[in-house]
DNA sequence: CCGCGGTTGAATCA
DNA sequence: TGATTCAACCGCGG
């Protein structure tokens, strides 16, 4: 476990190489995520002492590049709504940057490229940008350390984007990461900035200096990236931007009572006019709010009410959560990955892409699913719950896909992705790691309804089933042709059979399941390539050894 | 080896 | 609405 040596350090207290800054001295500011003013550490830094401070994005073609070849509109990593997010985060950037004084300078480019370009052309003195544990961003800022130590420019890389710091809490475990929620709360315990104040305004910022030949726009547009907007309705309600985390933020915690009540697993994952949590998720991962801001916000409203919710549940405990999967992405080698995945059961997943389209696609058959992948495609955001049964149902528990083409997908989708997040929770939910009780397996039929037994949900998010009676309308192919004809939506024609019988598809993969998992453990972490095939074949024989002896039966009987 | 804990299952019963 | 049952997993700590 490589040890990051470039952990928060805390600007008033510890006395670091900022003793005596030439006041002619230049600084960049290299935002990436962190797309905000307050509470930004590195941009604190890049301002004291310097004459110039040059505020820089840089438009990786890597994450922004139009591809049409994609499954729906957007870049080869991002869908159309995250980048508009993106872009509007940036507006909202560059908009408090010129209230201070400065402005962002976009560029475009491969990051290190351009990065170690503006470094010579502006001769930069001190480079500043937030730590990220994401292996992209590793790989990126080894290259730009490496310069830049050679060139003897100074870097500040704090911590800043979660709660703790991965790198301390994975030494203080002893070398790798608590894997259970309960003992990273152990290791972890109060945060060190709990009760301090956090730098949460800027008064003025430096200007930058001559830009000299490096090639500056404005924060593009959709258009400029070479995106055409598409229709109306794929559009999500999520507007991006420091701006509004910050009133998201307020609105949420005015309700005091709510945020001292919250409990996550009672959440309605069927709400969508008002959703039951407080849709702060794409603000964190952008970096467009604090999490630390917000932690104090939560704590101040705690300290003012007679009781309150704890961790795991309470609306801190999530915060934590995001620390934790942080933590042990940052600690595991090929996280985002089955093979070479030490936390990682050894599964043979079908790679069945027809079953992968028609989920994707939201053609399932089963409206809970496809009411959900619906509001992924158009919102790029659903409530928690809601997630949990679409990854349940198209890994464990009904179709048996590969949890990582799921991962792809949401990875796309999702306005709020976020690379340690996203993983954490399909390796959860696959019962890969962290949660192996493969037998509780939700129900794409009766979750749902127990939230909402008219279908609401359902019926705003899939139009063509809005006249369906309640009572069929979580089972339509259940409905009487009768009914069907009514409601102006026959199963088969306006809407798709369901792709598979939740009831022998559940059982099957419980089946797969145990097999798999005994494997594992026969193995004891050691399960090869060529052991994953022979369980392949394995369980393919017995199923058809099984519908043979079947079909005897049937035969005797009749 | 045993017992316990693990953010959020479903079906059944009161 | 809430408690119990069902069937029973893993990892961890003693």
């Amino acid at each position: 476990m490589k040890l990051s040596s470039h952990h928060f350090r805390s600007l008033s207290s510890s006395g670091l190489p900022m003793a005596k800054m030439d006041p002619g001295s230049n600084s960049l500011m290299w935002f990436r995520k962190g797309l905000r003013i307050h509470d930004n550490p590195a941009l604190e830094y890049a301002a004291k002492d310097s004459k110039h401070v040059y505020p820089v994005f840089v438009i990786d073609p890597r994450y922004m590049e139009p591809d049409p070849t994609a499954f729906s509109p957007g870049s080869a990593r991002a869908g159309l709504n995250r980048i508009r997010f993106l872009l509007e985060s940036l507006t909202d950037l560059d908009k408090s940057l010129k209230n201070l004084g400065s402005r962002l300078l976009v560029l475009k480019g491969e990051p290190s490229e351009i990065v170690i370009h503006c470094l010579k052309e502006w001769n930069i003195n001190k480079l500043c940008f937030e730590f990220d544990t994401e292996p992209y961003y590793q790989a990126l800022d080894d290259k730009i350390k490496s310069y830049a130590s050679l060139v003897g420019i100074e870097i500040f890389s704090p911590v800043s984007h979660t709660l703790f710091n991965p790198a301390e809490i994975i030494q203080k475990n002893g070398g790798t990461p608590p894997l259970s929620y309960q003992s990273f709360i152990k290791v972890a315990g109060q945060p060190s900035w709990s009760s301090s104040c956090l730098s949460t305004s800027l008064s003025c910022l430096p200007p930058p200096g001559n830009l000299g030949s490096c090639t500056i726009s404005e924060v593009p547009s959709l258009n400029d990236l070479g995106y055409e907007e598409s229709e109306e309705d794929e559009r999500t309600p999520i507007r991006g931007g420091e701006s509004e985390a910050l009133r998201r933020l307020s609105e949420s915690i005015a309700d005091k009572d709510w945020v001292a009540n919250f409990e996550k697993p009672k959440g309605d994952p069927s709400a969508f006019l008002k959703p039951a949590t407080t849709v702060l998720s794409p603000y964190l991962k952008f970096g467009c709010l604090s999490p630390r801001y917000f932690y104090q916000c939560i704590q101040e409203v705690q300290k003012n009410v007679k009781r309150h919710t704890s961790p795991p549940v309470s609306l801190l405990g999530q915060l934590l959560w995001r620390d934790f999967f942080y933590t042990v992405a940052f600690g595991t080698p090929n996280f985002d990955k089955m093979r070479g995945n030490r936390i990682c059961k050894q599964i043979p997943w079908d790679s069945n892409d027809e079953l992968l389209a028609a989920w994707r696609d939201a053609r399932t058959g089963f409206p809970w699913i496809d009411a959900i992948m619906v509001q992924l495609r158009k919102w790029g955001w659903m409530h928690h719950l809601a997630r949990h049964c679409v990854a349940c149902f198209l890994t464990r528990g009904d179709l048996y896909v590969h949890w990582e083409k799921g991962r792809d997908v949401f990875e796309r989708l999702l306005v709020d992705s976020d690379w340690a997040i996203n993983n954490g929770n399909w390796l959860w939910l696959s019962c890969s790691s962290f949660f192996y009780q493969y037998n509780r397996i939700y129900s794409p039929i009766s979750f749902g309804k127990k939230y909402d037994p008219n279908g609401n949900y359902i019926r705003h998010f899939l139009p063509v089933l809005k006249d369906m009676p309640k009572e069929y309308i979580y089972e339509p192919w259940c409905a009487p042709l009768s009914i069907q004809t009514k409601a102006k939506c026959i199963i088969g024609k306006d809407y798709p059979k369901p792709v598979v019988s939740h009831d022998s598809a559940s059982k099957e993969c419980r089946r797969r399941l145990a097999e798999a998992y005994e494997l594992n453990k026969k193995q004891n972490g050691t399960v090869s390539e060529e052991d994953l095939k022979k369980l392949r074949r394995k369980l393919e024989e017995d199923k058809i050894q099984e519908s043979k002896s079947k079909r005897l039966k049937q035969k005797s009987i009749g």
